[in-house]
Formats: C-alpha cells, structure tokens, sequence
DNA sequence: CATTTTTCCGACCGACGGTCAACATGCAAA
DNA sequence: TTTGCATGTTGACCGTCGGTCGGAAAAATG
C-alpha cells in the first residue's frame, strides 16, 4: 500500500508547483497532472488533499531533524556551537520553501495559511526535545544557568520559526534582525551569559 | 456603501455558526441563512468570504485594542500593573474565540488553520506598539532594564500568543504554563528584576 | 495459461465561492 | 402622480474543487 517512489513523485509535483506558483492555490487535480498520472491515483496513495501537504512538510524537515537528532548525541562538541548548527540547518530548511515576497494577497490565502501553519508546528514539535536535550547538557556543563531547558528550547523555536517565517508576523528585514537580536540578549542575560556569547543566533 | 448594521448583522452570524459548530467549515449560503439575508447580499457587503473572516476577526479585537491604547496613555499607572492588565484582556478576547477542546481534526483543517494565523497576525500587530510604549515607560522609570522595548514587546507577544491560542503548537495545560512560566523567568533575568517580580504573567 | 491482487484512472458527484440580471424599495425631481 | 435614479436584495446559475467509484490495466501468483 505504500509505494515510496510513487509517493515522492507525488510530493515532487506538488513542490515543482509551489515553487513556479508562489501564492494561488493548487488543485488536486493538478498536482496529478504535474507528477504524470490520473486523479484517481493520487487518493490511491493519499487519503486527502491535507495528508499530502503534511506529507511534503513532513519530507522537508527530514534532513534537519536528522542533524538534530544527531546533535543532541555528539556531547563532545560545545553546547551552543550545536545550537548554532541546529538553527543553520533549520534556515536552509526554512527557506526553500517560503518563497514569495510578492505581494498580491487576493486568492485563497487560506492554503498558505495552512502550510505556514503546519511548518511551524512540526519545527517547534520535532526540535524541541533534541534543542531541549542540548540545552540541558550545556546546563549540566555549567555554561547556561536556567532550570527550565524545556521552557527555554520552546521559546526560542516559537520566536525564531515565527519570525523566520514571516508570513505570520509580517516585518522588513531590520525588524526581524532586531527581534532576533532582542532574543539573544535575553537569551545572554536570561541564562547568565556574557554579552555577545551568544551572537551566532544574529548571523543570517 | 457601508451600512454597518447590515455588516455587524452578518458578522453576528458567522461568529454564532462557529460558536454553535466549532471544527466544520463554514459556507456562505450558512453564514446568509443565519443572517437572515440571501447569498448575494453578503456579497454586496463584504468582497469575499475571507475578508468576512478578516473583519470579524478585526471587530473582535477592537474592544482589547481600545483598552491597550488606553493603557498606553495612562502613565500614573505602574508599567508592570499595565501590562497585566494587558493580557487580561487579551486572554478574554482570546478565549471568546478559541473554543475547540474536541478532537476531530479531519473535516477542512484549512479554513481553521486561517483563523488562528489571522488571530496571531492581528494581536501581534496590533499590540506591540502599545506594548512597547509601556516598556519604554518602564525603562525611562529604571523599573526595566533593556534597550529594545520594541524586540521584547514582540518576543513576549509572540510568545504568549501562540501557547495561549493551543492550536499552532498543541500541548497540555502544565506545557503551557511552564513555557509562560519560562518566558517569566527569562524576562525578569533579562529585564533586572527580582524574581518573582513579574509572576502576574502567570495568573491563569 | 487462468486467476487473484495491486495499481490506475477519469467520469461523476455534491458542495462551494462567487457572479449576475432582475427585481424591490425609497425618495427627490419634474 | 409619475418618472428616474440610487441603493439594496435575491436566488438561479457558473466554473471549479475535493473526493468517490466501478471497472480497466498491469503485475503477481499458481
């Protein structure tokens, strides 16, 4: 019941569309024509319009949680340098897929809100425990002083997929920068790090 | 062009559909019924049915936004005191809104997802400016200690919206106040203030 | 080869958002 | 009163959509 590869091409119809067509809303019925097969055959492997969405945001954020996960276990390495690479891997993620910057909001915004939604939901579900577990041996190492990791990994992953986003809170560059930059600062001052430690999160 | 009573009247009547069926979409045709007005009309009053969606959404923010402009002026009033009185009324704006508990995510998850990201979009928008005000108060008074009044305002806001509306980033009641509980112990570290300075924050 | 299982399909369905030409209503000018 | 125009109001209608379904095609099984 579950040929990958007819899955995948499925999936890669659907990307191939939302990259040429940024804002309008895709039909089912098109997705099946971009990937080469019959309408019929889409519902054969998907259940619904949305699985196939979830499905496509799930595939993007393997390769991120991947690196997550194996960062969480290389203790060897500094706490926060693996903060910095988990937050690298999740912006190169990011940004393959929220491209359009162009403006025309008119049709059916509902199904981008929908997969912006989405987005963010996996990013703050899937890498909170691993950026929980590093936060926690960085504690356990004595270079961050704070008795909530788990508080701590969810808002910084809440703050940083919203604002990288943004489409959610909509802000010129300057103004997401300084939000980021806010960020780090309470980060610093929150968890008893000195200023500027903390400066890799402002690097774009 | 505008007759507001004729605009409130179908407002009235999509806001009374979602309060009586919480997850099922919405049609047109339901929202005129319920109004009491044919199809067509609704159409000559509002342009789409998202921008009904939009302006109920608008209309119910009103009455928190009011109160954050207020609050905003009224500089005998403590910052901190400000603030708290903020977030209440947001939380009861909010929670007029937001009454889904049950689970069946399967019918049209779209439609939803389009509400709760309208939701985080207005209340972030809205309120920073005033937020920030109060902040900037606060420093100029030395009751708050931080240089951007305006990335904090928009972290905190961020934040709070987003665990308080439990859709985007679902999770039970003790997450919820451990994450605000987090963002409490972050911001008064972060701001200069003792602990427990700040716990209004937390009044659920 | 026959037969069973898996894969594939496009005509079809009900419902939706949105349009439109016709129609009602009110009211001021002739 | 009659005329004309502006403002509302309507439901039948349109194109499209997500999803279904019975059966064709292909693959696997023996």
């Amino acid at each position: 019941m579950a040929n990958q590869a007819k899955c995948n091409q499925i999936l890669d119809a659907l990307q191939k569309i939302l990259l040429r067509k940024n804002i309008q809303s895709v039909s089912v019925s098109e997705i099946a024509q971009e990937a080469g097969i019959g309408k019929g055959s889409v519902y054969y492997y998907f259940p619904s319009k949305d699985a196939i969405y979830e499905a496509l945001i799930e595939r993007n954020y393997e390769k991120p949680l991947e690196t997550a996960r194996n960062l969480a276990v290389q203790t060897e390495i500094s706490p926060f340098t693996r903060m910095a690479m988990l937050f690298q891997a999740c912006r190169n993620s990011s940004a393959e897929f929220l491209r359009e910057e162009s403006s025309s909001d008119l049709p059916s915004v509902q199904e981008k809100a929908y997969v912006h939604q989405k987005y963010l939901t996996h990013l703050v579900q899937s890498l909170k425990p691993e950026l929980t577990s590093i936060i926690r041996q960085g504690i356990e190492r004595g270079e961050i002083h704070f008795d909530r990791p788990d508080a701590l990994a969810e808002i910084v992953l809440i703050v940083l997929s919203v604002k990288l986003d943004n489409t959610l809170v909509p802000s010129s560059k300057e103004e997401i920068e300084g939000t980021i930059g806010g960020l780090v600062k309470l980060l610093e001052r929150g968890t008893g790090n000195p200023s500027g430690s903390l400066n890799f999160l402002t690097a774009f």
